[in-house]
DNA sequence: AATAAAAAGTTTACACTGTTAACTAATTAA
DNA sequence: TTAATTAGTTAACAGTGTAAACTTTTTATT
């Protein structure tokens, strides 16, 4: 059976409340995300945006996850948009697209990675889902191409004391779509926390002024990456 | 001549201020800055802080100076505990205690390289000096191994194009105190995006539940990095 | 020592925030 | 057509940063 009309329009005004939400943290940063503003725009008082999301919290939780599987989105396209077996094509292209995404979506990766919202801590077991699925587009490359010989972990991720190894099982357990290797787990940690790092200080500006903004400083560390993994 | 009594009660407020700042940050949470709550634990009214400081962001900049500096004296202790020549346990005592400190005062970490305050943007010419202390006590150690031939910087390195170039030598030719080469430069921020990005993701918790806990984790990504340059 | 000047601190007020309670208007179901 | 559910309203509370006007305390000068 469809759904009912007001099914339909309660949908559609959850949907403008994201976006006018997300139109305002582009405009004036992840910071200035206020429910008053948002109910101004649209029109309405405030406490109504209640019937929506139980509290601010719930909001920004829903745009997180929104942002995750925006991110996710792009990754796997640009995954996908590489031959299966050009594994190096397809990590470079990955990365891109993981910078190429923060830069054009600032306010989501803060709201993402930093803690632009006073007060507000993400509940881990709404958003570790979405989150996820970033990690193993990038997993999923670094473990075939370490299935298929085409990449060589470094020797320090072979040498996990037993407790970090037992983690490491235990999270490599948890994907059924491959024979994951317990080390290819902690490379892609390592990995996108490097990603991850590179980013960052590229927005937040932590590097010397013109230093990142061609985004060669990326490619080149991306380079370096490929190089040391023999991808 | 010495300080009046009032100019030494006044620096002794001056310092109160921040002290309760970072101690109330230190227990809620950095975004839970709030002149009215300092004012109020101090036994004063919150205007009477403007005499100290002329706003908010103000306050913020001179914990966020304190923090960098901090972190500064830390690394640089851990630099100076172990024998110059000692390029290796120089730079595994400062990447430890990178974290050690960032562990210590995870409110201070989340104010130098997050955004947890909403709405303040940090001026740039007040932070970067302090900024680049931190910075500073791993490039001279790369440099100087590089120099001494115990490190061997990655070959993508030494790849960057003229335009990169030409901002790396400037940068280089900012420090006095040494011969910098500008892949070593190139490598410094590299190694720091790579440490910052480990220990954000500790701190903030992207990774699976107690994978970081022990230390490990950021213990084999450094050994890693010294089996790759060699060091 | 008395007085003028400067600094520190106070109260009051404004505009903003998230959120609750009580109430009304609109839509759907019986 | 009536009853029930949902959506939306206004008013209010407690909190925030900050500006203006005023008072108290300390220092400097006559």
């Amino acid at each position: 059976m469809a759904k009912t009309r007001r099914e339909r329009v309660r949908a559609e005004t959850t949907i403008e409340i994201k976006e006018v939400a997300l139109q305002q943290m582009a405009q004036q940063g992840a910071a200035s995300l206020s429910l008053r503003s948002i109910a101004r725009e649209m029109g309405m008082s405030a406490p109504a945006l209640y019937r929506y999301f139980p509290d601010r919290d719930a909001l920004v939780t829903a745009l997180i996850v929104d942002a995750y599987n925006s991110l996710a989105d792009s990754l796997e396209a640009a995954n996908d948009g590489q031959d299966v077996g050009n594994y190096n094509g397809r990590f470079r292209a990955v990365a891109q697209a993981y910078r190429n995404w923060a830069l054009a979506h600032p306010a989501e990766y803060a709201l993402i990675y930093g803690t632009p919202i006073p007060g507000y801590i993400a509940p881990r077991d709404e958003t570790v889902m979405p989150a996820a699925r970033t990690n193993l587009v990038i997993g999923f490359i670094l473990n075939e191409a370490a299935q298929a010989g085409k990449l060589t972990i470094p020797d320090a991720y072979f040498h996990a004391s037993p407790d970090l190894q037992a983690v490491l099982d235990e999270l490599a357990a948890m994907i059924p779509e491959e024979d994951v290797l317990s080390a290819g787990v902690l490379l892609t940690i390592y990995i996108f926390s490097r990603l991850h790092g590179l980013v960052w200080g590229e927005l937040d500006e932590h590097f010397a002024p013109k230093i990142a903004d061609s985004g060669e400083l990326f490619e080149i560390e991306i380079s370096e990456i490929c190089d040391r993994l023999k991808l």
